[in-house]
DNA sequence: TAGGCCATCTGGTCCT
DNA sequence: AGGACCAGATGGCCTA
């Protein structure tokens, strides 16, 4: 990825999901799963259902890929690689002079079947590789919070990619407000900020995180200002109204 | 039907 | 030399 934010075709759907990102999203703290469910809305796939959605579509037979179904296997992809059988030489020749033009020899040396199986090793490759970007994103659309459902629509890649940016940053402000948080209480309790403060100075530690999502009383004190959530670790947090 | 999104093929470039 | 990565081209599917 050259460009942090894509542009070009599909630009549409992009200042769509551009209106949801930065500062104005971060503002979005409470309402993040009605934000992810409008970026949702930039998503494809619908009607394929989960297993579709892959929709990784074999080339043809005798390829190297896995006989899985292919439900959107491009007819004239399938057949410009070759992978058709019958006058498949022909094919693959015709097609790179189509694309080289009528001098044109990149590999002028390599026999046509020799140069045919090797472009075709390439095109695996290539499948593969493209494959396993696929599955990173599902990965990333796994954790992503928005909407999980089938009657939802499944995240384009590139609203998963904002998408997963903009949560980061809502995680990393939230973090932000948490440090502070703890360092008044501790100002407040006399306590020696490194100690208190040392369980969150690592990032990862979100095992800490001092808020019991039970407790549902509001704290007097200024705790209860962040998120509304009460803190474990405030001792107001818990006092009977 | 146009536009968005996608998978695939392909050639070029860089790295090991 | 071979593999990984990238971007352009192409064509299919879906939705508004």
């Amino acid at each position: 990825l050259r460009s942090a934010e894509p542009s070009g075709p599909g630009g549409a759907g992009m200042a769509e999901l551009k209106s949801l990102s930065g500062d104005a999203y971060l503002a979005l703290s409470h309402g993040y799963a009605a934000a992810a469910a409008a970026a949702a809305g930039l998503a494809y796939g619908a009607a394929r259902g989960p297993e579709a959605t892959r929709g990784y579509g074999t080339p043809g037979p005798g390829g190297e890929l896995p006989a899985t179904p292919a439900p959107r296997a491009p007819a004239a992809a399938a057949e410009s690689s070759g992978e058709q059988s019958g006058d498949e030489d022909d094919a693959f020749e015709q097609q790179r002079r189509r694309r080289r033009g009528p001098g044109g020899a990149a590999d002028g040396r390599r026999r046509p079947r020799e140069q045919r199986s090797l472009r075709l090793s390439i095109n695996a490759r290539e499948r593969r590789r493209m494959h396993d970007l696929n599955d990173a994103l599902d990965g990333l659309r796994a954790v992503i919070p928005y909407a999980h459902s089938p009657s939802v629509r499944k995240l384009s890649k590139i609203a998963t990619l904002l998408l997963a940016k903009n949560y980061i940053l809502m995680q990393a402000q939230a973090l932000d407000e948490m440090r502070r948080l703890v360092a008044y209480l501790n100002q407040g309790q006399g306590l020696a900020a490194p100690v208190a403060a040392a369980p969150l100075t690592h990032f990862g530690q979100a095992a800490v995180f001092p808020f019991s999502a039970g407790a549902a009383l509001p704290c007097p004190d200024k705790c209860a200002a962040f998120s509304g959530t009460p803190s474990a670790l405030c001792k107001h947090c818990n006092e009977k109204p």
